[in-house]
RNA sequence: GCCGGGAUGGCAGAGUGGUUAACGCGCGGGCCUUGAGAGCCCGUGGAUCAUCCGGUCCGCAUGGGUUCGAAUCCCAUUCCCGGCGCCA
């Protein structure tokens, strides 16, 4: 959410800013929520002078009544001023609505740095890593090499559950477990604070972290319940200091969250439909922090290079991209994606999406900071969030990227002591 | 799920139908001091209007209701504590 002071102060400003995003019906909302503001200050200014004046009344009456006296005529002004203040009342409700609508919809300003672009094909790619494996045999892609050596089922997910679900198998499902625990622990050892969060959030905990499209395109709704499952860890951590006060010394707050995602990958239709590139439901190890606004752009490049030493360990290819205007989403300020390389598919895929959210969420989730007990508070904390590990595409991209020609797949080093040891993939187990 | 108790500022905690959220702690500023502390004085929820002085309204978990008037009475909801039940 974007602070309404800012809008009224520096109208121009934030237009210019919002305009870079190529979308007229933000621009419109921007306008109808200046419109709407400026009405609902004028009519809130007459409802508290109408306030005044009833309330008035009620003391004369009060005087009255203690004195003995009647106060019929008196009472008859109150049901006047009652009245009026009834629908002038209405009116100042809906406009507080209203601009709070517009508020939620418009998206946050961007950093100056992230690139001008229509979609994903104007990421500024900013480097790259490691080596892209040169195979001299015919590259399989996951699902055939999983099928060789009975690690993923597909089609029994699909009896069960419906397309974009699988069974991990045998050493696939050590691996996904390895990564987990390979990421935490990394994490955990620099100083994050590892979390379990809830799996499912209340409307309006969820309002706070994410787009009102989300709730349409990608959120599970429990039904009959104000529950909707969480489509990452990002969201129960970001929610978790929800109308609270958090303490300088306690910042940069740090987070490593584990949780199963889900998504409904509403719009995916025909994308990635084969395999677990992209599926409804997967595990993912999520970097969160809560620091002062001074210290973000500074936290956001470590996130970034958290994810990259995680990547780097576990000996993928991939490159960085600084992604563009009209890719960048609604709450990011400015975000890294880390694309891996796939090799069945001869080109990166996004494995890992690093964000600042600047104060963004935290004004929606009202989570502010103070300098100690007792002082005042001093506003928003910024927040960021960026994938560690998302097991499945990263599963996707080990397998592609360490198959032999004879069909089996080396684990990397990093991971064996987290898989039983397991050198190599081979046989069916 | 049932029964009972509770929710008031950053914290602790009064107020239990009459106009002003007491007192304290913490925090900020000032006086004093070589400095710090102590002591003393002032301030310390939010929104909005006003160039300034300042004004108005809202705020006692949330949403409704009763009343001329609600932190206070009634109803619903949420969460917390205790007891019972169910349960991996």
């Amino acid at each position: 959410m974007l602070d309404i002071k800012l809008i009224r102060e520096s109208p121009k400003l934030v237009k210019a800013n919002l305009a870079k995003r190529g979308s007229p019906e933000v621009l419109q909302m921007l306008d109808d929520l200046i419109a709407v503001d400026r009405q609902w200050r004028l009519n809130l200014t007459n409802l508290n002078d109408l306030r005044h004046q009833r309330k008035q009344v009620t003391i004369e009456i009060a005087k009255l009544k203690k004195a003995g006296n009647d106060a019929v005529s008196q009472m008859e002004k109150a049901k006047a001023i009652d009245a009026q203040i009834s629908t002038i009342e209405k009116q100042v409700v809906e406009e507080e609505q209203k601009t709070r609508d517009y508020l939620m919809q418009l998206p946050n300003l961007l950093d100056d740095t992230v690139p001008l672009g229509k979609d994903s094909n104007d990421n500024v790619q900013i480097k790259t890593w490691g080596t892209i494996p040169q195979l001299s045999f015919p590259i399989k892609n996951h699902i055939d090499l999983s099928l060789g050596l009975d690690l993923i089922d597909m089609e029994r997910a699909g009896k069960i559950a419906g397309s974009r679900f699988f069974y991990l198998k045998n050493q696939a499902a050590l691996l996904d477990l390895a990564l987990m625990s390979f990421a935490i622990e990394e994490l955990t050892k620099k100083g994050y604070t590892p979390i379990l969060p809830p799996y499912f959030m209340k409307r309006e905990a969820y309002e706070g972290v994410t787009a009102l499209a989300d709730f349409g395109d990608v959120l599970y709704k429990v039904e009959n319940e104000d529950l909707y499952l969480i489509a990452t860890s990002e969201h129960p951590m970001a929610a978790m200091y929800m109308n609270e006060v958090l303490k300088e010394p306690d910042m940069p707050l740090k987070l490593a969250g584990l949780s199963t995602c889900f998504r409904k990958e509403a719009g995916a239709h025909g994308k990635d439909t084969r395999g677990i590139f992209r599926t409804h439901q997967f595990n993912k190890i999520e970097q969160f922090i809560f620091c002062k606004p001074e210290d973000s752009a500074r936290l956001h490049e470590e996130l970034l290079q958290n994810a990259e030493e995680l990547l780097q360990k576990i000996e993928l290819p991939y490159r960085v991209v600084n992604v563009c205007t009209g890719d960048i989403g609604t709450v990011a300020a400015k975000k890294y994606d880390i694309e891996a390389w796939m090799p069945a598919q001869n080109g990166y895929r996004e494995i890992v999406s690093c964000s600042n959210c600047t104060d963004y969420q935290a004004r929606r989730l009202n989570i502010r900071y103070r300098e100690k007990d007792g002082a005042p508070t001093k506003g928003f904390p910024h927040t960021l969030n960026s994938t560690a590990i998302a097991t499945g595409r990263t599963i996707v991209a080990i397998l592609e990227n360490n198959q032999q020609e004879d069909g089996t797949i080396n684990i990397p080093n990093a991971l064996r002591k987290y898989m039983l040891g397991i050198e190599k993939i081979d046989k069916k187990r």
